[in-house]
DNA sequence: ACTTTTTTGACAATAAATTATCAAAAAATA
DNA sequence: TATTTTTTGATAATTTATTGTCAAAAAAGT
């Protein structure tokens, strides 16, 4: 599954690459609007993420140009603000979704899946889990057996990734650039938190699994079964 | 007081060096024995310090042609082993003193303070003071007014250092070049020994002064009058 | 060979860094 | 506005790294 990625901002570009390529997406990074053009004619993609401010031709620019030529690749916009005139713009000359600054990455990620699902590639599967845990990610609800708690959104995307991740580490670094916002004023003691509080809702659950933290490293779910 | 080095050895050179402009000394550096006959006869120090292993011209050689072309300069020659012959030759041929591999530097510090004494600039006290503190280098004698303890040499050189720099930071590594010879394989243990043996012997005399600890840096005295 | 000094290793104490928890403030949402 | 969620800060618990002490082995000096 390629992408690509137009953004000027060299650290958001960066950071979304890094993100992306972590979840399995082979990405290509453009930084203004003539080299877009130039990638999405050489080459073809899957999905195509768009920022509207780039430097030499503008976003709705590159994106009325691709259409014309032909290119029917799902098109995401990035858009400052979300007045509802970018919105339209944007979509009237034919992108498929927009997204509006700053956003959270799972969100990204559920907007390409959203316009990838026809792809037999891309599976995705909204029920999670591990050992005697099942984790909905559309209810929020975190069951064992027949009781259930209710997991906020922070808490449900960490315990997303450490069940996605199955038993392995997860470094915090993964679980806030996932979790979080780049613009938002992170610091590990979020994580903490959460982690604080899932450990609670799992004694509540009675589960058998942990979730154990690794010095330096993260954390990773455990089976004490 | 200006001193060349000529030892080919960089890492010891490099070392020796150091220490020497630690002890106020300027230093020259010379690698090999062509070097070091060119440094001799183009500049003028207080005392040449020659390692007998040298390549291009050995040490022997440029001893005896430093001399023959009137160098008076105090010479002391630094030889691997301390057999006899080396010695022989070395004061034969007109060392003042030599000093055998592996050394500790204060020895060497020594040896060069014993050839410059005449020198006026430089003045050895062998008393030094601190607090309630007297040390008595050449005793080796640690006393608070009328009590007394001896201390054994390690102990005594550390003591030095830190009367020496009376009150400031003085670092492992400092103490480390300064009392253990090059080729010592030292660790921090040792010094940690040493500092709680130096403790105690305060301890015994009663002293209003403490080695206080200054994590990550190193000791310094402390005068809890 | 004997004594003293230095080195070494085991283990104790201490300090610091990391992680965890709690509670309350702030922000977002309804 | 009321409620839930997220953030923040204070503070506790835990783990690790650093430093300290002891005792015995090794080395050096006499």
């Amino acid at each position: 599954m390629k992408i690509l990625l137009v953004e000027d901002s060299k650290q958001l570009n960066k950071a979304l690459t890094a993100v992306l390529k972590r979840n399995s997406f082979v990405v290509d990074s453009a930084f203004d609007g003539e080299e877009a053009l130039f990638f999405i004619q050489e080459y073809k993609y899957d999905a195509i993420i768009l920022d509207v401010m780039i430097p030499e031709v503008n976003g709705i620019e590159v994106l009325k140009k691709a259409r014309a030529s032909g290119v029917k690749t799902p098109i995401i916009m990035l858009t400052a603000k979300s007045t509802t005139e970018d919105k339209i713009i944007g979509l009237d000359a034919g992108a498929d979704d927009y997204l509006t600054k700053p956003f959270v990455v799972e969100e990204l990620l559920a907007r390409i899946r959203a316009l990838t699902r026809r792809n037999p590639e891309y599976d995705d599967n909204e029920i999670l889990k591990y050992g005697d845990l099942s984790l909905d990610l559309s209810t929020l609800c975190l069951s064992k057996d027949d009781k259930k708690v209710f997991l906020t959104n922070k808490e449900l995307q960490i315990m997303a990734l450490l069940m996605k991740h199955a038993g392995k580490v997860v470094s915090i670094d993964l679980i806030s650039q996932n979790v979080w916002d780049f613009e938002a004023d992170f610091t590990n003691e979020n994580i903490w938190v959460f982690i604080s509080y899932l450990r609670k809702k799992l004694e509540n659950l009675g589960s058998f699994v942990k979730i154990k933290s690794i010095r330096y490293q993260g954390y990773c779910l455990e089976n004490n079964d």
